[in-house]
DNA sequence: CTATATCTATGACGAGCGTCATAGCAACTG
DNA sequence: CAGTTGCTATGACGCTCGTCATAGATATAG
């Protein structure tokens, strides 16, 4: 089974995520995932460019993944059980950490639409599924779906304000005002 | 009067905004801002750094401006006309433009700290003066600093959406999230 | 045990980057 | 007019990047 693939895309995802997608070389990818240099257009013909389309789409499972491990079956305990998982990687990471299709994002240039279309596709599944979780506790599905965008959008920011505050704080403020609105 | 030098700044802080830091080379900033090669490293004796860092300060330092020229007077008025700044960004560069802080904080390396710490600078400008203004209209004032952090964190998020997007809802639909806070 | 597909190894390529040295030009000072 | 200072011009440097060709290793299957 093709081990070393799933370590490059794995390492890909983790550094894009600390320092953008420029910033993260393929000899950076293979120093972090040990995978042998040879092996790199062997799994990934398309370059670069499908490595971070790979980065990209297991980031987002993975946080689906965890989004639909969720047992809430309150307003407060859904967002809650979605915010977790980004306290725990930016405490684990030391404030360094960040989100990888955000580093995607920015990195971006003009040309290469198809990549922002990734990250699209990325935000629009979380925040329909953080959508769908709160209608059903009750949110009216309207406001469901501002409030789904804005926590997303403000852990966006908090991950950022995280990385250069060097600490938690600016992800435990949201959290709390987050909280506020579906009280 | 060095005018190049101004404009290679301005140049600088709008592309790194679009595109992050490392997408941003020095020829692109001097094809942007028309300015002669050979004035780098006389008016940036510390290279690339040294440019980065002006750009983050001028945008920090617009952003200061833009706010400190409100004339609200209640907590609604006051979030509406710092948002309004980042709405027109959006919409004057169709959802293509981001903030020049943000497309530093990710792309920075872990050799750079000082750039972090600009960056922490000017997130933490904004919020005082944000998190002030909404006090001097009657917030709490413990409250008002959360929804200061809250609301810039909400912000930059947006604009990553934003980008991803396409389009600006991402940004009203936080806006209209921002302003029942503070109802 | 051979054959066939999958993965690894090594290294070279052209391009673009940030950097910088050096020389020419402008413009203001005394 | 002479001289000093500030800016512009040109181009080369070393390096690292993404890319790719080619060949060797490994394993799975008949």
């Amino acid at each position: 089974m093709s081990d070393s693939r799933d370590k490059m895309v794995q390492s890909a995802a983790s550094l894009m995520g600390s320092r953008g997608m420029n910033a993260t070389s393929f000899s950076d990818v293979l120093a972090d995932s040990g995978a042998p240099r040879g092996s790199i257009y062997h799994h990934f013909p398309e370059g670069k460019r499908q490595l971070t389309e790979c980065a990209m789409r297991l980031t987002s499972d993975q946080i689906l993944e965890h989004m639909r491990a969720s047992s809430a079956d309150t307003a407060e305990s859904v967002l809650t059980h979605f915010l977790a998982l980004f306290h725990h990687v930016v405490v684990a990471s030391h404030a360094r950490a960040g989100c990888t299709i955000a580093g995607v994002t920015i990195d971006v240039t003009d040309d290469d639409d198809d990549l922002l279309a990734v990250a699209k596709d990325a935000f629009a599944s979380w925040a329909s599924l953080l959508s769908e979780q709160l209608t059903q506790v009750g949110v009216e599905k309207k406001k469901a779906r501002a409030i789904a965008v804005t926590t997303i959008a403000s852990v966006e920011g908090a991950l950022i304000l995280c990385r250069a505050d060097g600490s938690v704080e600016p992800l435990t403020l949201i959290e709390s005002q987050l909280l506020s609105l579906v009280r």
